[in-house]
DNA sequence: GTCTATATGGGGATAGAC
DNA sequence: GTCTATCCCCATATAGAC
């Protein structure tokens, strides 16, 4: 873990992620990152190589922290459960509020992530590969173990499809909430998180739940 | 409805849904669509202006016929349910099928235009507004009417944000199946598409009916 | 490590002949 | 409606001084 940063090589990567979330990944040109960064362009191309390295940088700066969260509130789940299996919302919890602690934790950068995320997988370019495979796959296995235990009458199977959904709501959710704002006209806000997270939580649970 | 469009910008319309499906759409040059639909450079701007203006002719082509086929088939279990409220698995299957069928139906374009579903959703230009408020907004306020008839004890905002974890689970699932496919190492598998319908709207019948 | 200056290529859009 | 040729801008990346 590098603890110290360079000055210049941190005003990059946050002004990557303000500007990739804002335009989109190749809309964002590094001369308009190296502006906002207040650096020069040629720094870039000194620590990152080339624009794709910045941008893989840039995500899993903070995909890393997340799922590291995401495993150890499971870990902490898992110890208070002792024995019994850890209950389904609890799982859950574990899975979702990490993601959204991170958003509202500091000033700068938080719903800008929600938008990155939705960027980081829709992206039909590369990007996507290699952070699923090594970011993901490990955290997706551990949650499913915890949700077999959970719901034994669930088939291996049929359990990954459901926390496939569970995925899709709450990424939808926290990606496209002006889409909610904007058919409900105005009668669905997001702006309180925790009640967000456990109105998902709820629907994730009983769809989870049914009987098969 | 303009019935025969001219060959030249029918090829465009195919070779940029192609196209801006593998790459996305910034990556997805006119040079790069002209080539692919064997018509001239300049061909584009004549038929459509500008690159925007043709990216959102691409995208209304495909979404109007979805959305109008949502509709209908919505129209159709009313009428089957005469009196009584439509039951819940039919709206969500009004819901889902036709975007699911249109995919399904020819040969060319099936698989791609998921793709795009989820491309224009995560894209942060203005590609979104004008789509979800012109396409959109009717066909959310009939499929929330019919909710609310089939479950009365849900609040107009809680049914809201149900039907938005609902479009969640279906667009995740359906964009990023590769996701499941490869967390599950290959165990799930969207190919059939009729049971992979019948469990989405399984596991949303069951989160639309929990108690709140 | 940081800068200026520049190489090199590709982009969208258009003018004007046919 | 279709083509060629071209304008003009902006992109990434690098070379080389400091």
């Amino acid at each position: 873990m590098p603890k110290e940063i360079h000055a210049t090589k941190l005003a990059i990567l946050k002004a990557t992620e303000r500007l990739v979330a804002a335009h989109g990944f190749e809309a964002t040109s590094l001369r308009a990152i190296t502006a906002a960064a207040k650096v020069n362009l040629a720094a870039v191309n000194y620590h990152f190589s080339t624009k794709d390295a910045l941008i893989l940088a840039m995500l899993n700066r903070r995909l890393g922290p997340i799922n590291e969260a995401r495993l150890l509130l499971l870990d902490q789940f898992e110890q208070e459960a002792g024995e019994k299996p850890v209950a389904l919302e609890k799982i859950l919890e574990a899975l979702f509020r990490p993601v959204l602690d991170k958003v509202s934790g500091r000033s700068h950068g938080g719903r800008d992530f929600l938008r990155l995320l939705g960027l980081a997988l829709s992206e039909p370019s590369a990007y996507l590969k290699p952070l699923v495979e090594k970011e993901f796959s490990e955290k997706t296995r551990r949650f499913h173990r915890a949700l077999r235990r959970a719901l034994p009458d669930l088939s291996e199977c049929e359990a990954y499809w459901r926390l496939h959904f569970a995925h899709g709501v709450f990424l939808h959710t926290v990606t496209h909430s002006e889409v909610l704002e904007c058919t409900s006209r105005g009668r669905c806000r997001i702006s309180d998180r925790e009640a967000t997270l456990q109105r998902i939580i709820h629907f994730c649970a009983a769809g989870l739940r049914s009987a098969a």
